[in-house]
DNA sequence: ATGACATTCTTGT
DNA sequence: ACAAGAATGTCAT
């Protein structure tokens, strides 16, 4: 697979954002490649030297009918496997993960004590911001055009009390392990740490057990917690995972499978699982 | 298709 | 304490 770059990402997301805009007139290959700069033909190219897919198939992906699909069993999909507990390995098909909760003070302090080393490394959905401590990675987020510095607030607001510093050395290794497919199964498995509410670790470990290419509901989640009625609050949960992509919080859709919201943009999410499926089928 | 509202948990005052 | 809000879900038109 060809690497691909930030300003692919850039052009598959105008895309993206200009074809949910104008769905209503069904846009032609033509008609979607145009807004970008780009022949029908150089837009087939950049999507499958970005997703492996061709757009055709990269729409297909991201249908009513596909994410029906993905949902389907969701609710054993949680049960299934061993448990992840407090330090278990989740993630069964795909990048391997332990995880840890951050010492119980260390979240109600807002992070007084912690160091964050953080960096930025370009990744296939924008330029990514990735934040790691002595224990393992614990956020990261992505960029909008220009918003690097609204990026990096967004995460380090979440612990406003810990000391921030900006390290790309210490940061880079987790980068690009995290956004290369192939390096997912090698070696050790990728240390991440939670750093949140008792509800919400339970919330994010349960996410780390939808492997790649399935999806689950809001309420499928809440009852996998034994907590039926709470999807409303799980949804609040997910949307406050700090450790996008890695932890897949985009992998959670409606009860119909509506794609619902994502907090660092709908065009992100549908971009990531278009992304996954490629990854899938290639 | 659209809109009201029931419900659970977190957070800011 | 309390009130508001959140990436939901369901039921009534």
């Amino acid at each position: 697979m060809k690497h691909s770059s930030l300003e692919d990402y850039e052009k598959v997301q105008a895309v993206l954002a200009y074809l949910y805009e104008n769905w209503r007139d069904q846009p032609s290959l033509e008609d979607l490649a145009a807004p970008v700069g780009m022949t029908a033909d150089q837009l087939q190219h950049l999507f499958t030297r970005w997703a492996g897919l061709t757009p055709k198939a990269f729409l297909q992906a991201l249908t009513l009918d596909h994410a029906r699909a993905m949902l389907k069993d969701s609710a054993t999909i949680l049960e299934t496997s061993y448990e992840v507990g407090m330090s278990g390995p989740g993630r069964l098909h795909d990048l391997f993960v332990t995880h840890e909760g951050m010492s119980p003070g260390a979240y109600k302090s807002k992070g007084s004590g912690l160091t964050i080393n953080y960096g930025f490394h370009p990744s296939p959905f924008g330029l990514a911001v990735v934040m790691v401590t002595p224990h393992g990675l614990c956020g990261m987020g992505f960029c909008d055009e220009g918003g690097q510095a609204a990026a990096l607030y967004d995460l380090q607001r979440r612990w406003p009390n810990a000391h921030y510093m900006e390290d790309s050395a210490q940061t880079a290794p987790y980068a690009a392990r995290i956004f290369a497919p192939d390096k997912w199964r090698d070696g050790q498995p990728l240390r991440i740490t939670f750093i949140g509410s008792d509800f919400e670790i339970r919330v994010w470990e349960s996410l780390l057990k939808i492997p790649m290419g399935r999806a689950v509901s809001y309420g499928d989640l809440a009852t996998s917690i034994q907590k039926p009625k709470a999807a409303r609050a799980v949804g609040a949960a997910v949307g406050r995972n700090p450790i996008s992509f890695v932890v897949p919080c985009h992998r959670v859709m409606g009860k119909s499978g509506d794609i619902t919201g994502y907090h660092w943009g709908l065009t992100r999410k549908r971009a990531i699982l278009g992304w996954e499926a490629g990854q899938l089928a290639g």
